[in-house]
DNA sequence: ACGTCATTTGACCATTTGGTCAAACTTATA
DNA sequence: TATAAGTTTGACCAAATGGTCAAATGACGT
């Protein structure tokens, strides 16, 4: 799983040693470790808060508790530290796109599908927002994963739609309308929280909206595509 | 129809002379009419392209073809031009609202909106993508239009829901539930446009591919949410 | 022709930003 | 304890950026 793609620019300078580590340099992995994990997670933030631009490696590094310079001693450039970020979200994606496959039953594996969607959103909403921003700017770091690996889980799972439509389980329907209507949809609920707040009277959503959204956004998603 | 919301901040400096022009001083439109227009079209795209932050006001007046002074001149600062942008987003928005009173009946009135939504992504995709960008941001700009204007119009909407629900017309669902998927899955077209395209073998979609998602989109949400 | 007002523009500036560097410091091992 | 490797950090820098300004130019009514 440590290998998701391979980015179009620069081989990431950024990578851990290149394979198992000689076990005898493993001398005092606490500062890396702990250093990265803070910045990764300040990045995390600001980048989410700023975008790519909007962000300065001086607030990343406060936010992080370390002098700006520390920064650059672990991540060369505020490309590679944003291409970091990237990749956890990427990991994150691709995790909770496996329920896909849980079932063979069209309403089971879009149920648990667009849940975990849903909850993904919900349970790392800076992430899934930085995702978005990177999709919507036309993916400058991701787009060899666009190429490969998404490509490939889409393909696949485009056969298990046209399956389902043949044995007359689900409605024709494209199978990438229906994709991008479940990415769309579940990813407002990281984008939008900000209005729906607003609109919920200042106040964020709660545990149980949420999950009332969860259900009706997967009642009105699979009804839509299964009842005939 | 040109006092949309007011502003938080500082009440628009770029505003168009305060009331009907005095017809006297209305010497040479030309040059400030066209070269607004020519300010707006460019900063729509740097927006769009690289958001905010990235966007600089050397690259706008570039695109305008106008020395950067003189966008200062017309724009006093990059956020004035950015608000003048938002703006017209907020028009368009607006108008793309209005069909989704064109019916008392649930089905129509859903397809119709979801119909213009769709068209507005297809047809306006850079001024859709500033804007879900402004709404991912928080709404720095347009807050004041999301606690007035959008409020009531959901607030307006959301009554008609209950109505279509009550009359067993409509399967219960949050109105605001319905109002975020919709909005989620018309903006998609715009914003994730390029990752569309990837998955379509580089091509970005075509006139019939997009009428066809759009019934598609249609299909499925007012299916689900009538289909009993 | 003249005065007035809008417009244009090159030159300029203070600030911010990503990134560098070398010197100091820490830790673990030989 | 000497040495080497990893880590920390303040000082520094060149480039870019948003914005200013004053002088020049153009247009128009009188």
């Amino acid at each position: 799983m440590d290998q998701l793609y391979r980015s179009r620019s620069e081989a990431k300078a950024t990578d851990l040693p290149p394979d198992a580590t000689p076990a005898v340099r493993r001398a005092r992995p606490t500062a890396r470790a702990e250093n990265e994990r803070a910045l990764l997670e300040a990045a995390e933030q600001i980048f989410a808060e700023l975008g790519f631009a909007g962000a300065t490696t001086a607030a990343i590094a406060r936010k992080a508790g370390v002098p700006k310079a520390n920064l650059h001693y672990y991540f060369a450039t505020k490309e590679a530290l944003y291409r970091a970020v990237v990749e956890r979200v990427l990991k994150a994606w691709l995790a909770a796109a496996a329920p896909f496959d849980a079932s063979d039953d069209p309403s089971e594996a879009l149920a648990a599908y667009i849940g975990a969607k849903m909850d993904l959103a919900r349970a790392m909403p800076l992430a899934s927002r930085i995702w978005s921003a990177e999709i919507m700017r036309g993916a400058p770091i991701v787009q060899d994963f666009l190429d490969t690996t998404l490509t490939d889980w889409v393909a696949a799972r485009e056969k298990a739609v046209v399956r389902w439509i043949s044995a007359g389980k689900l409605k024709p329907i494209d199978a990438r309308v229906l994709f991008y209507m479940i990415w769309a949809t579940t990813q407002q609920y990281a984008n939008a929280a900000h209005e729906m707040a607003t609109l919920n009277g200042g106040r964020p959503l709660d545990d149980a909206a949420f999950e009332q959204a969860k259900r009706q956004v997967i009642e009105t998603i699979v009804g839509g595509v299964t009842n005939f």
